[in-house]
DNA sequence: ATGAAAGCGCTAACAT
DNA sequence: ATGTTAGCGCTTTCAT
């Protein structure tokens, strides 16, 4: 195969012996694979071109090297979700609906688990790096950090942030409708006669206490209760330590006779933990999970669950890509996903 | 900001700019900056030089253009991690450790989630077009299908496969022994006086059936047993189905006295189906899973299963990191990962 | 110990 | 409808 002197390096045929292979210019070929540009050149090449070009790219198994095209185009039409992990059905619905969104606009998604501060800093660094055109952040941990965020947009990175507590300055902004999904829940279990409630956290003790906690204590103090500080623990972030947290809960003398739990997985754990102890659920215990996750269906009892009512993620989407298209739109929007409470047997 | 012209298109100063700063030319920058070759700048440049190039990119928040070095370079340092689904903690564990080892060695780590074969092919076309260096593939469908390996190999795409039935060529080759790990727990069923297993499988009617259940054939055939058609069911591959199937399963005239479940999340998709039902595990229906997650520790009873004896990724990693730095190595080797049976009280 | 300069493979403005 | 060509921002060889 004919190749340009270029090609020592990769072995690999480039633009140059396309454009010979089909008896063109480089520009042509250019043309003709021009990615989300087809428009531009729709008026340019005929048809009988279009098809020698092609034809030669295929005879040479030619790929086009993206990175050559970035640095001159300066933009990736990529797009990074950083998620904090990729565990529950809810995440994987996101990376998927995303995708796809994302996907019919010319752009492609590329996922990044961060499961810690330090990961999330280092993937947003890749994007001011030039390794994708913006970022989709959903942070558990560090959710209401304003500042942080703000930190970010100063480095020019198209950003939508999914997060409580929050107000959109430098990026845009999405956040559950959670708190009147909560208040029924918690109205739920009162109604039932629930008058002492545990409330199984992801982490506790962190400098501020996580939103759905906040709501709950709003809701029990409407009603004139409260969270009483023994019977919130930690550990719903993983199964396992949320069935050790809740085990270690039920195990007290006078356990509460209802559990919240932050997470449909710290939920359904609840449940085995109950099982385990030989407690009935709702009988001895009620257990509410959050996130509406299709697993609450298939548990024994049913996962009663807090969750987004429509998970529709296109919103989600438009925000960056508008982003994407007016850079410099001075307005940041603040988009309100709503929210609903589903019971089920388990309480 | 004193900038060079090309920052038009950015907003953002470039390694020129920095220089300028620092009094230096553009080359030192980039002698200071080298990435994963600090050995051969170290010679090279002053520590005060340093200091002072240091400093200037701090002062200018220049970050690196990773297209234009990458373009230079011919080389991304970046490896790709394709697994079809994010969703066991064998999945995140494989991960975590991957990253973490090829980290230790200059390289990053990029997961792409890739559910189906055109998710994966658009993957490696990615590697192809220079977005990685390699990548390390974990299928689930399409593991035995050499021939489709042996396609991407051609083109050159240094690779580490994780699957069964499959030879090294073109590429390296990390198998699981799950053959004698299954055989123990098919043995174990028997020795209970199970005689017929219902079989959870990925997806049924393939044009080959999937590995697991070719070794649980086997093993059941050294006993003078078969698995009957109709005992054989898929859905293992999301909680909901295998519930469902599970439930269909059991529903029958003479169900099977044990099921045999390729997932550890279809094992305890299984237990809910048979609570649901008011069966008792394991007195009604024995239950196996395949994988060992934490989350067999969890329910209620304990759930039975095949899966990694030790799960230490680091000969995986070593496989790649090899092939990148001899890409012309002839020979293609294979590692078998050790798995056991870990038999717990759902048998 | 440091600088000058030639590209890496591609895009797109401009020319024909 | 197609070709010419000047860079995109960086690395690295060669010169000093």
């Amino acid at each position: 195969m004919v190749r340009s002197t270029a090609a020592k390096f990769t072995s690999r045929p480039m633009m140059a012996d396309v454009a010979r292979a089909a008896g063109v210019s480089v520009a042509t070929v250019s043309y003709v694979l021009g990615g989300r540009r087809g428009d531009l050149e729709a008026s340019r090449i005929s048809d009988e071109t279009r098809a020698r070009v092609m034809q030669a790219v295929a005879a040479s198994g030619y790929r086009i090297n993206e990175h050559a095209r970035t640095l001159r185009r300066n933009r990736t039409d990529r797009v990074l979700l950083l998620i904090d992990r990729m565990s529950s059905p809810y995440d994987q619905h996101l990376a998927t609906s995303l995708e796809a969104i994302l996907g019919a606009h010319g752009r492609s998604l590329s996922i990044m688990i961060c499961p810690t501060l330090e990961r999330l800093d280092n993937a947003l660094g890749m994007v001011r790096r030039g390794l994708a055109d913006g970022a989709i952040v959903q942070p558990w941990d560090i959710t209401g950090q304003q500042e942080l965020f703000e930190t970010y947009a100063r480095e020019q990175i198209p950003m939508v942030v999914m997060g409580q507590g929050m107000t959109p300055n430098g990026f845009d902004l999405v956040t559950n409708d959670e708190a009147p999904a909560i208040a029924d829940a918690v109205d739920h279990l009162i109604d039932r006669g629930h008058r002492r409630i545990g409330f199984l956290a992801h982490v506790v003790n962190q400098d501020r206490p996580e939103w759905r906690m906040v709501h709950v204590v709003d809701r029990l103090g409407f009603h004139g209760l409260a969270l009483a500080p023994e019977d919130i623990r930690d550990g719903a972030r993983h199964r396992l330590s949320a069935y050790e947290s809740v085990r270690l809960l039920l195990a007290r003398d006078q356990p509460p006779s209802a559990i919240f739990s932050v997470s449909d997985t710290g939920g359904i754990a609840a449940i085995w933990a109950a099982l385990s102890m030989d407690l009935r659920v709702p009988d001895d215990v009620a257990i509410v999970g959050c996130g509406n996750i299709d697993e609450c269906r298939i548990t024994a009892p049913q996962l009663s669950s807090v969750g987004p009512a429509t998970p529709d993620f296109f919103p989600v989407a438009k925000l960056l890509l508008d982003r994407l298209e007016q850079p410099s739109t001075p307005e940041y929007r603040h988009l309100l996903m709503p929210w609903g409470f589903f019971p089920r047997a388990s309480t």
